[in-house]
DNA sequence: TCTGGGGTCCTAGGACCC
DNA sequence: TCTGGGGTCCTAGGACCC
């Protein structure tokens, strides 16, 4: 294979970044963006907040235990898809060949570029110098041989940073790297190396193939090669990614809740996000996953059912969630509901046969129209109603994409 | 008031069919 | 009466990422 040139760019805590930028007064200080009122943890903070000890994932009052100064700012979801789809716009300015790995991380494939820009290091900085310009935040680059080694070395230096791993400095770059900076080795499998006695990837790249084998099954290889620093997986650019293979949501409800009705009421709900998802895409499934997770947190269960034929309507979708939650004598009040649909295949569109089917179909549509314009949960089923809670009013995850399917609030 | 939400991939075991 | 193997589809659960 050709040598390549991959750049990883990576957001500086990048919700919280938007956010001080939108409002000056959050400058400067420690902040942390949540995802709503309700249950929920810090999605992001900023340096000033990380530098207190505040982290990814604390709960609100622990945050603010452990920054009593903390500004907790509820995320805006519009914000960060916009932003990150202007970022994106810069990205292909640069070359094509853009992938865009989560709403604040993208791989660039700039080999065929490097003619026309002179060299990695000034795009890097070409790319720094915009975002900066135009959206006042910073970035870390990477710049490496391939997509592993690229996102390695943009975590190599926060914020603002810029780091370059050449071909020929690979092997002592990851002599001593601890194999927990690869993406793609978690708590787990860190854990299970160790006990192999494997802490480095210069270890990892040198263990026998077959040992690994032996442990991990067909991800071994894959795993030796990581150790060494190979990586030949293309970036792969919007619209040519694999087809989407399911849409779901869950969410944690404002309180544990064991009244059936209410169960129910969000069941709907969930199973309108997601039907009106899938349809917005020309998607429907036969699959549908329901999972419960209880008061106490640990407990919880999912189950699935598929059917003879594909759907995407909401009801659909929630008379099956719903046939499933019926199979179960629930053991303790709810604390989460999800809904997933999947065993996805895109549709073409077509009219249903009889008038009744008709007549629900371009219902669903309106409904789906006025949703789209004024924003999800503005028009929805009469039962939702009475319901003062919603589940809807969550910070987008990072992990979704500024576009296509992987993307609500994008219109 | 403890602990979010969106995905992908892999494995194991069972049903069913040829 | 007894035998096999392969393939596909399904459910459940666990790993990983952001």
């Amino acid at each position: 294979m050709k040598q390549r040139t991959i750049l990883h760019i990576d957001m500086n805590a990048f919700f919280a970044s938007v956010e001080q930028q939108a409002n000056p007064e959050l400058r400067g200080k420690p902040i942390a963006v949540v995802g709503g009122h309700g249950r929920t943890v810090i999605t992001t903070s900023s340096y000033e907040a990380r530098a207190k000890g505040v982290k990814t994932g604390m709960a609100i009052w622990e945050g603010k235990r452990t920054c009593p100064e903390l500004i907790i700012v509820v995320g805006d979801n519009r914000k960060y898809t916009h932003t990150s789809t202007k970022i994106n716009e810069i990205f292909r300015d640069f070359t094509p060949e853009v992938e865009a790995f989560s709403i604040d991380e993208s791989w660039l494939d700039v080999t065929h570029s490097l003619s026309i820009f002179g060299s990695a290091v000034n795009i890097a900085y070409q790319i720094k110098a915009r975002i900066r310009h135009s959206f006042g935040i910073t970035c870390s680059i990477g710049i490496a041989p391939n997509k592993l080694l690229a996102k390695l070395a943009s975590d190599m230096q926060k914020p603002d940073g810029l780091t370059v791993i050449e071909p020929e400095n690979v092997a002592r770059i990851l002599e001593r790297m601890p194999i927990k900076e690869l993406c793609g080795i978690g708590r787990n499998m860190q854990r299970h190396l160790n006990m192999m006695s494997i802490y480095t990837c210069g270890e990892l790249g040198r263990c026998d193939e077959a040992r690994l084998t032996r442990k991990f099954g067909i991800i071994g290889k894959r795993l030796k090669e990581m150790g060494q620093g190979i990586d030949n997986s293309p970036v792969v650019q919007y619209g040519e990614e694999d087809d989407v293979k399911s849409v779901g949501h869950s969410s944690t409800l404002e309180r544990d809740i064991d009244d059936p009705a209410e169960i129910r009421r969000f069941l709907l709900q969930l199973s309108d996000m997601v039907g009106s998802r899938a349809r917005r895409y020309n998607v429907s499934g036969k699959t549908i996953h329901l999972y419960v997770r209880y008061a106490d947190f640990f407990s919880s269960w999912g189950k699935q059912t598929t059917l003879k034929s594909y759907i995407n309507l909401s009801d659909e979708i929630y008379k099956t969630a719903l046939s499933i939650l019926d199979t179960v004598e629930l053991e303790q009040p709810v604390r989460l509901l999800g809904v997933t649909l999947s065993n996805l295949k895109h549709q073409a569109e077509q009219l249903p046969l009889f008038e009744d089917e008709r007549k629900k179909l371009f219902a669903t549509q309106a409904m789906d129209k006025v949703n789209d314009r004024f924003g999800s949960m503005a028009v929805t089923f009469g039962s939702l109603l009475p319901g003062k809670e919603t589940a809807g009013n969550h910070v987008i995850p990072p992990s979704w994409r500024p576009d296509g399917i992987k993307n609500v609030d994008v219109k």
